[in-house]
RNA sequence: GUGGCUAUAGCUCAGUUGGUUAGAGCGCCAGAUUGUGGUUCUGGAAGUCGCCGGUUCAAAUCCGGUUAGCCACCCCA
């Protein structure tokens, strides 16, 4: 290979395709972090699945549409194989296999990228994380009030003060299809009305016309219910009387009851759960209790985390019936809100002190001294050439270090460590002995 | 997949009707400051103007293609 400039490799990464820069990384890594401790401490248990799958396992599951979205290619060993376009498809595949040793109910959560040969825009990109979580083999409703648990954790604990976790179910939707004479229609009606909220009432009716051919009167009377406004128990008043004699709809009005009856006793606060009977998800397979969840300081943004009940995830699988309820935190949407609303950090080092290297003389303190710093607990990072100190602390501030260790002949001959503190801008000599202790009280 | 907009230094962007050696701010590196960061001052490095081709005496500038990004549609996290 030659040096020259013009057979340099051009270093660039495919289109939605995305490196990520340490500040970036750390953003994503606490939010992995959340997630994951919210998922455990309700008893989600963490699975992995492979990227690469036979290409019959994913395909034709989620309509025309997404297949085409789906990389797919001939292995070495002339396979047809493809990449895992979202966790709920492998989820299916592994249920099926593994069913009979996991046992029912089974939770798990599976944190991992996922790929769509899609456009990329704003926020959307070919390789994109999701956080899944599902509870499977039980249609129980407690699992479907667990799951909105666990979505408002999950907000609590990244951080988001003001947020709205949107309910429905998809049976009342279909008992309000069904007693309008609309099942036929039901994913075109669906589709429009989920952008109720975008586009209008209006433009929402014209488009179920367009695609159903059905007249704008009928169109008009599911907005009408799609539209009912006030808290919870208001709206399910309203929906008993529109729903009556669809037994479809009086089931899920039932589940959707029994939900914020749990949120009112369970400590959730009121205001954050709505029930919102225009939100549909745009996903076929939704059969029961559906949830999207918008920030209040950023709505525009979109939901952040969505899921859902469905009723049979592996009946491509396996004749053994497999209900599930789960939902999923957008993780690049939600650090692309974080982001926007100022709550993402700036420092780049994961380890709060800086220990600097004065006197390469010592360098066996200094690394002695790193040592002790991470037995106690404490994240330290050893600067590897003892340059000027002013240096060394211009480094340390740009980092984003808390404190930086600083000793050289005069320390060493007292038997003291300077602590400064980068934030404060003050320092202090502490005798050896005390360092640890010392550092541990400045850090909390 | 369809339509539109864009591409100049690490980042954000200027660059006149095509004209000689392509600029600024921020960042980066070094020095002022060989025992102390954020502020300030000084200096420096860094661009074959996304890439390929065409028109022209001459292209960052005009044209075509290509790659990437952004916006809308579609769909979705």
């Amino acid at each position: 290979m030659s040096s020259s400039k013009s057979q340099k490799i051009k270093p660039q990464t495919l289109r939605g395709f995305r490196d990520f820069l340490p500040d970036q990384m750390m953003a994503r890594e606490h939010l992995i972090d959340i997630a994951r401790s919210v998922y455990r401490s309700y008893g989600f248990a963490p699975i992995d699945t492979p990227a690469l799958e036979y290409a019959e396992v994913l395909l034709g599951k989620g309509g025309e549409e997404s297949d085409k979205q789906v990389f797919r290619f001939t292995d070495q060993g002339d396979r047809d194989v493809a990449m895992r376009f979202d966790l709920t498809v492998p989820l299916a595949r592994f249920a099926a296999q593994y069913v009979q040793e996991l046992g029912v109910p089974f939770r798990r959560y599976h944190i991992a990228p996922v790929w769509r040969g899609e456009r990329p825009a704003r926020g959307r990109f070919r390789e994109f994380m999701q956080c899944d979580f599902d509870t499977i083999g039980t249609t129980s409703n407690s699992a479907d009030i667990e799951t909105l648990f666990v979505i408002n954790d999950l907000l609590e604990k990244i951080g988001i003060e003001r947020f709205t976790i949107r309910v429905n179910n998809r049976r009342v939707l279909n008992g309000l299809l069904e007693k309008h004479d609309l099942l036929p229609h039901t994913v075109s009606i669906l589709r429009a009305l989920d952008k109720l909220d975008k586009i209008g009432r209006e433009a929402v009716i014209a488009e179920m016309v367009e695609r159903t051919g059905i007249d704008p009167q009928r169109a008009g009377r599911v907005l009408d219910m799609a539209e009912l406004k006030g808290t919870p128990e208001e709206v399910l008043a309203v929906l008993d009387g529109m729903l009556a004699g669809s037994q479809t709809g009086e089931l899920g009005l039932a589940n959707l009851r029994e939900l914020f009856s749990a949120v009112n006793s369970c400590g959730i606060p009121k205001e954050r759960i709505s029930l919102d009977v225009a939100i549909a998800r745009g996903l076929d397979y939704y059969t029961g209790t559906i949830y999207e969840t918008l920030l209040g300081d950023l709505p525009e943004i979109g939901s952040v985390c969505s899921g859902g009940r469905y009723d049979n995830l592996a009946e491509l699988f396996t004749s053994q019936q497999l209900p599930g309820v789960g939902a999923s935190l957008g993780l690049d949407r939600m650090l692309a809100a974080m982001e926007e609303l100022g709550m993402t950090q700036k420092a780049t080092t994961p380890a709060p002190v800086l220990v600097t290297m004065f006197d390469a003389s010592h360098i066996n303190e200094y690394l002695a001294m790193g040592r002790a710093l991470r037995k106690s607990g404490i994240g330290a990072e050893v600067y590897p050439e003892a340059k000027g100190i002013g240096k060394q602390m211009k480094y340390a501030d740009k980092k984003g270090f808390r404190l930086a260790l600083i000793a050289g002949a005069d320390e060493f001959s007292q038997g003291v460590w300077q602590i400064r503190n980068l934030k404060e801008g003050n320092q202090l000599a502490v005798p050896a002995s005390e360092i640890i202790p010392q550092i541990q009280s400045l850090l909390k």
